[in-house]
DNA sequence: TGATTGACAGCGT
DNA sequence: CACGCTGCCAATC
């Protein structure tokens, strides 16, 4: 499946194959996408993410369940919001990943 | 081409 | 449960 296109255009299409209501973490991302130690690289992706409004990067979250970074309008407020929204469920300030983890 | 950076993960203390 | 250290990867300067 997609081997042929960059690592990064294979996290965004991952990313965007996130289902409401779930989260992924970077790991995750980074092992779907074939390289399972690069969750760093998938978050400086993110970052650069030139696919904003595309790929709903509010869904990928650190591995704790805690939410990290977010460049959109809002910050990382927004993201909770969202999530919460989505129904996605929160203990404290993380992201339930034991319910809310995206499982492929 | 090499060095630096960054929205991470896993394991030990 | 919280904190710190090390390893890994891709993108950018």
């Amino acid at each position: 499946m997609k081997r042929n296109l960059p690592f990064r255009e294979r996290v965004y299409h991952i990313a965007q194959k996130i289902p409401k209501g779930k989260v992924a973490t970077y790991g995750d991302l980074a092992r779907l996408a074939g390289n399972p130690r690069a969750a760093r690289a998938v978050g400086h992706l993110m970052k650069v993410n030139p696919r904003a409004p595309i790929v709903p990067c509010h869904r990928v979250v650190a591995s704790n369940g805690d939410l990290t970074g977010y460049s959109a309008e809002g910050g990382l407020k927004k993201k909770e919001r969202m999530l919460r929204r989505e129904g996605v469920s929160f203990h404290g300030t993380r992201v339930d990943l034991r319910q809310s983890r995206w499982k492929k």
